[in-house]
DNA sequence: CGACGTGTTGAAGTCCCTCAAGCCTGGTGG
DNA sequence: CCACCAGGCTTGAGGGACTTCAACACGTCG
């Protein structure tokens, strides 16, 4: 399936349980006057059971990238699961992971200022990963546009906070989806919320000030 | 339980699976300057299985209201489970609902605004209530600060929006936390984010100003 | 090459937050 | 029974963070 693909309704009636092998899949909710927002990423390892929830307002599956996908029927999926403990285990802790991940993600968008959800956003990153590849190298597997959708911010927004963790050098592309975490310790900071971390971020700025009064 | 008790993490190591009988649960996530957000709200029917989560960084169990609580033994659970499709499917079911509310949660806070978020949280109270009554009638289980802070906002925000929606005969209160919806349609379009009902709602001030112009 | 979609800058506006004060309600004790 | 108190709710003014709008770079694909 290429970005952009959507899974129809009618599919789903067919086919409602599937999981992702490969790529990103969100699911989109779109509202009247056309603001976009991304409820939640799909990545690979994921299992999505949409029984019951084809026809509800629950918004649209649409591919983030090109995503190869493994359909399940509901009948083999249940006596799978009833048969096989291991396989209920697996599916229920995989669920159980898109559960918390989702309202973790719900309290980023409530209460974190628009640097603080980017720099959770990259632990994130770190933490989905499969490959346990080098901690401080992240891959940013979808476009900015669809990072501020998911993100509840604006690209411009998304854009200007990558070049203000840059500028400090708490971060260093490498190409536009790839980079590395130099500081990890400050960027736990900010996603943690800490305005001491903002206090020395604007220390420059202050003793400019200061100087600047005298 | 009473309002404000909290699960402390070396209950959850003992008794990680329990069920809510009776109350309002919440997980709330606290920032370094004290900055509070509530991720989920957790009602009667809820299953909660915090296996795995307790040293990590989730949040703490904080009750919300006076609530009663059914633990459950993993192995027992588990056991439960295997042998019982019945339960097992009670048990999937009720976490997909948690995982399916809590992304949509996430996709209000992400892109919409203060009255937006409001009027679609008076429809998860209706969705929520387990007795079926009247679907203009809305019983708000929790506190005002509390609200804000599942919502993303200020108590005064969420003052201020109650009031507006008050205002244009929308709502009407009965005491603090029950309320009558007088317009359902309206309501329902004003959480959908449509701005057509936006211009409506100002159409008064425009004639207003358009009389004061003249 | 030119067109398109995406990402990045810059200035003006708006919604919500912050702070401060007043009001109301429910619980407590005399 | 009523005064009192404390916590929560409401209201008002001022400031800040993000959005909005517009224009410009950049890479890709036809």
């Amino acid at each position: 399936m290429k970005r952009g693909g959507t899974i129809s309704n009618q599919e789903l009636l067919a086919w409602p349980i599937f999981a992702i092998s490969a790529g990103v899949l969100s699911l989109q909710h779109l509202l009247e006057d056309g603001r976009k927002s991304i409820a939640a990423l799909f990545m690979p390892g994921d299992i999505i059971d949409m029984r019951g929830l084809t026809g509800r307002n629950r918004g649209q599956l649409i591919a983030l990238s090109k995503i190869t996908l493994c359909r399940l029927s509901p009948a083999a999926f249940e006596a799978t699961v009833e048969d096989n403990p291991e396989a209920q285990r697996i599916a229920w802790n995989n669920l159980r992971g898109q559960t918390y991940r989702a309202m973790d993600h719900a309290a980023d968008l409530a209460k974190k200022q628009a640097v603080e959800k980017l720099a959770s956003f990259l632990f994130e990153c770190t933490n989905r990963k499969l490959d346990q590849g080098p901690r401080d190298q992240v891959h940013i597997p979808i476009r900015r546009i669809d990072l501020a959708d998911y993100l509840g911010m604006q690209p411009e927004t998304v854009s200007r906070c990558f070049k203000y963790l840059e500028d400090r050098k708490i971060i260093a592309f490498q190409g536009i989806s790839n980079l590395n975490i130099l500081d990890i310790p400050t960027l736990r900071r900010i996603a943690n919320g800490d305005k001491q971390t903002e206090n020395l971020r604007n220390t420059n700025d202050n003793t400019f000030k200061a100087i600047a009064n005298t």
